[in-house]
DNA sequence: CATGAATGAGCGTTCATTCAT
DNA sequence: TATGAATGAACGCTCATTCAT
């Protein structure tokens, strides 16, 4: 009798996440609605009695996933950034290849396209997805940009509508890429999108005669 | 009985179209799953029977809407830009500008706020759309900027990634607003997001020394 | 074609009727509890869905049934009784014969045996029994009984406690034979035991002259 | 660890017992179909697993509830009223003052009122109740009416429907009470129903020397 | 063309019961 | 004995689709 015997794994603590994990594959495959509690039971191994064990709804499988998902983010401390002290465009550029980073794992993609294609169903999804994630990261870049606005390290933009600037090219090139399958030959790419996002980016939002990028 | 007599009217041949208006609406409201065709017939003033009679199923609706949104930017002629012959920032920025005006009017807004919403269940849809709209925006973009690389107007940027920079501050703005509700205090401020944009944009892509934004 | 052809029958208004005698038989067969809505559908002679169609639940039927029983009640001019100016035990005995006659019909047991069956689950059933039937009939009674005793036509008792004694033993009666089949031999006999019972009601059991209470 | 701790306590041979006093105020809060073998576990402070330990099913729950209420009674020897030899009255005013005592003491209302709520979706309890209880006192009154009717100790009626009338106010006083909510100012009043309800039953309505039945 | 009554497959959820520990 | 995690059959309700009128 071994460790992945049913017998043995039966009280194994792990089993919401295993639910969690299951969810996640089927909501993705077929989206929520088309997704039957049978099916994610049967992906986790368990009866679908079980999954309401652990969970009180089909829905509060979605708002698994994503409390999930999300904790580390909100946990992280995100906005050390804002009490960075030199030049704004490192921690920017920090941002954006940790996004790159997090992004080239197509397990780390699950999540947020899941998010993506569902969202507008669950508010309550989105208003967790806005106050842990969006409402700690937005308002951070906005800072650093900012404050580096005003150091004059970098040139008078708006701070609030240029984080949509730092983040957007890389969201359409996902959104391009999962949603609508337009990716370049190579495939996804991100490292040439991010080469050249930073690129303009910088450029753009130097000072003129600006340095090189970082 | 005069012009203005439901019954009149009802014999129009503009029936169709009053159904995808009201299935537009519902659809925006409570999105496809949990609209049942009935409220779309009833808002349309006809009964149930006479969506069917012409639309084959709640899913051409939907692929309908789609369709008569997408028809008009298929036939026009996008390509035109490509043959532009001056400073390719010049018709970037009326894209940016046509853009802009669309997404101004609440009512543009719809369709591609739905289709946001539902695209990932309705492969066909991101098909067509993708299709209609994006292979034939996207690679007329992309060969503008190689055109303006080429012709030294423009840095030496990547030009298929660059697309994304053009497009997505854009995208991610209207995301945030829309998805989650991260808006300025001031609205939407479309204009203001477009200004900055651009500025970045202009600074960034333009070779060392650049002019002003057009 | 002919009136009982299913064709035909389709938008025949008694159609929530039909349903309704349909549950009221498998009620009383099963228990509400223990009746799927398919088989009420079934008996209906129609599909599930339909019984939704004319009732939003199960419990609606159930209602339903009830509602319909009770409203001949609730409209028949009850009161009168209580101007009756002769001798109280004329419209007593008329109450009795009235009830007997009723009981008598085993389909007009079906509804109060249901009801006794199902109350204690259905508050809302409970409540508008008592107040349309209940309700009326007794303050009814003890308002007759109460102008007996004042006219001296009947003895100082007290009149709201008789009411009891003049229903009791019929609703004893019932319950025996209904409830735990315990019914005399020749079945239900309820002449009999409604002439036994005005007997004593009229005159107590105690031989004529008979001696104080012991 | 002293004797009342719960983990001495819990090895009492009292344990089927508690858990049929916690049937027994959960079925009565909630009806039977409405309890959740899960709860009544957790007001018997043990676990499901344990409730199944003494009780095969949730059915017998319901039937212990009521085989323990009825044993004493079926025990207790009921006949020997039919033995008695003086005046009959004598026996029947005793045995509505017992039912009196009981009816008073709500904890003792419990068990009738749930078998009353329940006992016909359990022809097996009906039955149980039927020989146990009412198989035993209704003859034995029978019988004790029968035998004043033939000593002349009472007036001529017909033994078994005069049963009906004995016992039938009360029952149809704490119907009306219990299912109905319709008891009188004071509460429930039992002993002006009873004193009432035997003035009645020994002597009838009617003045002395009473005319015909109208 | 238009209606809307009727259909019935489909699914989320509950809960009595079992059984490995 | 006692536990409580796991099971899975069962059922109420929805709604896209059809079709007789």
């Amino acid at each position: 009798m071994n460790n992945t015997d049913k017998k043995f794994r039966r009280r194994a603590e792990a089993r919401p996440d295993e639910m969690l994990d299951a969810a996640l594959a089927v909501f993705s495959e077929k989206g929520f609605a088309a997704t039957k509690v049978d099916e994610v039971a049967r992906r986790a191994g368990v009866s679908k009695g079980t999954v309401y064990l652990y969970f009180p709804s089909k829905e509060a499988l979605m708002e698994g996933i994503v409390r999930r998902a999300v904790a580390p983010i909100a946990e992280r401390a995100v906005p050390d950034m804002a009490q960075f002290e030199g030049d704004p465009r490192l921690p920017i550029a920090m941002l954006v290849h940790t996004l790159q980073n997090l992004l080239s794992d197509p397990n780390n993609l699950a999540v947020p396209r899941l998010i993506l294609r569902e969202i507008m169903n669950f508010p309550a999804i989105a208003e967790l997805y806005r106050r842990e994630v969006l409402g700690k990261v937005i308002p951070a870049l906005t800072a650093l940009v900012a404050r580096g606005v005003a150091s004059g390290q970098l040139r008078k933009v708006d701070p609030e509508m240029t984080v949509r600037s730092i983040v957007g090219p890389i969201v359409a090139h996902v959104a391009l890429s999962e949603v609508f399958g337009m990716r370049p030959e190579e495939g996804l790419a991100l490292d040439r999108l991010v080469e050249n996002h930073l690129d303009i980016l910088f450029h753009g939002i130097s000072p003129a005669g600006g340095e090189e990028t970082p």
